[in-house]
DNA sequence: TGTACATCAGTGAACGCGCGTTCACTGATGTAC
DNA sequence: TGTACATCAGTGAACGCGCGTTCACTGATGTAC
């Protein structure tokens, strides 16, 4: 192959682990199939002997798992983006957040899957919490704005969570069933979920 | 090990398919992660050769799918027999099948997993639109029974499947999250988006 | 300024393992004559 | 009734492969004196 790889500064070994992520996140993105990202392939994607892994990850298993947290930071990220971005009232700065985390999990699938994938997550991880949190506090403008009538903000955000979830899942693993449009299934989801007026969007 | 497996009388042969497919069945149920089931996992469990599996499939990806279409199969089978057994008005009967779906996730989360998991199922599979089918006709007769407002039953239906699936892998896959009681949640989410007359249930 | 040494980034060979699949086979049971 | 033969259910050894992980190592770069 072409020469050798240039190795890290002194001192800037760490950087080496940003590399491993992101062919980590590379691979995840390639394959449905998380059983086919492997220390080995992880390392032939990044250049380096697959020995180097470990020297910034104790197992395989830490290697995922930090990949998969990054996967969540991204997604809090996005959706915290998009709500600042918006403009609107209330109840449209909720649609675009909401639509934000579906256009994630649209583009991403694998690493949307990894993270809420069916398997259980470690107990003390709060992965997925801070993505929640803004979805809470969105409903809870919604209802303070009175573009929503009164309700629990909690018990309400996570029915919406619930529905986003199974949309983003069902829409990936099913893909040939008549969806309706993303943006009006959406609509009608949050507006009967949250009852929003349907003022919004 | 104890003495030998008996083998199948003659023109019996096919009887060891199904062997197979409850010791694929029962080790899906026991490990999280499908791809440690293995066509040699599977021999081991079913008390055969490894190679004993190729009469009946021609590979292991086959040997996967006819278990999952098996779970499909028995997830529609468990909804049908929840409705019929219901004596309620419409509104409960769907109450009571989509009760019965969450049932099945809950008690087959493997099962469940693998079958509706994320990876898209092959373009021809119709696995679980009949089970669909059934949800399309509870809210029909919900709406028939002037239980909910008019509406498009396909679209609603498609709705409730979108929170049920989500409910179901999102309870699975955190078990930390503060949860509401599971029937409570459901009648929710039902009330919500078929607009059910609280009368139900 | 020179030199010995410690530190650090990263490597390469080797281990034992479970895997999917192939191939030639065994041995019981039924059937034709 | 006996016997040769076909059929069928199932086996056992072997293949080549990719895997996670371990271990002893290389060689560049900085530091102490």
């Amino acid at each position: 192959m072409s020469g050798r790889r240039e190795r890290n500064a002194r001192g800037e070994g760490g950087a080496l682990r940003g590399e491993i992520l992101q062919a980590t996140s590379d691979l995840l993105a390639e394959t449905p199939d998380p059983s086919a990202v492997s220390i080995r392939a992880v390392a032939r994607r990044a250049g380096i002997a697959p020995t180097s892994v470990y020297l910034q990850f104790p197992d395989r298993e830490a290697m995922l798992a930090a990949a998969v947290d990054e996967a969540f930071a991204r997604l809090a990220a996005t959706i915290r983006a998009a709500v600042s971005r918006c403009q609107g009232d209330a109840g449209t700065c909720l649609e675009a957040g909401t639509a934000a985390y579906l256009a994630f999990a649209e583009a991403n699938p694998s690493h949307y899957r990894t993270a809420f994938g069916g398997v259980p997550r470690q107990p003390g991880s709060t992965a997925g919490m801070d993505a929640f949190a803004i979805l809470v506090e969105g409903v809870q403008r919604c209802i303070a704005d009175d573009l929503a009538p009164p309700d629990d903000p909690f018990r309400v955000a996570t029915n919406v969570w619930v529905a986003l979830h199974g949309l983003a899942t069902l829409r990936a693993s099913h893909p040939g069933f008549p969806w309706p449009e993303p943006e009006a299934q959406l609509h009608e989801l949050l507006e009967r979920l949250v009852k929003l007026r349907s003022g919004a969007a």
